[in-house]
DNA sequence: AACAACTAGTTTCATATTGCAATCATATGG
DNA sequence: CCATATGATTGCAATATGAAACTAGTTGTT
């Protein structure tokens, strides 16, 4: 594990490995996203991330066992992304920093809507959307990329965004 | 506020004030450290941070208005650094991080052991630390700073982080 | 009074990282 | 055949990091 060990604080070492500005938005992408692939991790970001930084980004990722990689079968060059364990443990932690921010940020509400639920689901619905993406990217990874399987709690999620934004844009209209 | 606003999603926002490698360590040092000078904070690092780091990010993290500076009565050069209230909020925070850090890092026992308490306190050990903190940060950052006004939670963590050095002193002695 | 230690930084300089945008060699779709 | 897609890699300028020395004072000790 390539990691300096500066002390063994909890919070110094999980900088150490996530303290930087895209690591933790990668894990977001491919967590709420379902975003599996290089280009569509690319193409889709929403905050404009640079090739070689989610190339380093994914690599380091990889290293430290947070995410892991498989071909995929419908196409030679493609690569499919999944969370491991650890990153699915994560979860709480999301919860915790998009809440915080939430409150404290210039945030809109179309990318915050899933913080609030995600809040105000607390525990219970923690529990239960790290179960949904164990099947998503650890029992069945192709499955969980190609959307043969799906979870539940990320199909309100994404539901919840999409009803925001499709409000917004009429709103705008 | 000097930050870039990528996008609106508050993961993203938090990364792009918090997400490097020592603002949350230089919070984590005020907060349960109750480092509230320049040097005590340059000199104390478990982690060795540099001091033009430090100065920088405290620079930062005041802009942002994370945490206020005020000069110290007992000396003219002394600034004493306090939290403000979006910073005291990061309790939650900082009690997921260290959860997760401390299952899936190679942590020690004597710098997780706060950690580990604030996790098993849950919420209401959140509400009563933040409220500590609101007294020795907001309400008296002078007494605070000083020592002449504590925190129960505080001690408590700090008892047991000093009861577990102890012992994994006389371990080794 | 002289000197040492302390105060919050600042500076120097080498190295590492970031970020924009173009490019690469190949695979697939129309 | 040509256009698009694939996971990257590359070139280069700007910025950030980090170790360690330095600065202009202020306070404490002898």
């Amino acid at each position: 594990m390539d990691i300096e060990l500066r002390s063994g604080c909890p919070i110094n070492l999980t900088m150490e490995v996530l303290g930087d500005r895209w690591s933790l938005i990668i894990i977001r992408d491919i967590m709420f996203g379902n975003r599996r692939h290089f280009r569509d991790l690319l193409n889709n970001s929403e905050e404009g991330i640079a090739s070689n930084i989610l190339a380093a980004r994914l690599k380091r990722l990889l290293s430290l066992g947070f995410i892991s990689k498989r071909d995929d079968p419908s196409h030679s060059q493609k690569a499919i992304y999944s969370l491991t364990e650890p990153a699915i443990q994560l979860v709480p932690v999301f919860a915790m920093i998009g809440a915080w921010g939430r409150r404290h940020l210039p945030v809109t509400e179309d990318l915050s809507i899933r913080a609030q639920l995600l809040e105000e689901g607390g525990q219970p619905l923690w529990d239960e959307f790290m179960e949904d993406l164990r099947q998503i990217h650890i029992v069945d990874p192709v499955g969980g990329a190609n959307g043969m399987v799906t979870s539940a709690v990320l199909a309100r999620l994404t539901a919840a965004f999409l009803k925001v934004r499709g409000k917004m844009a009429a709103g705008v209209a």
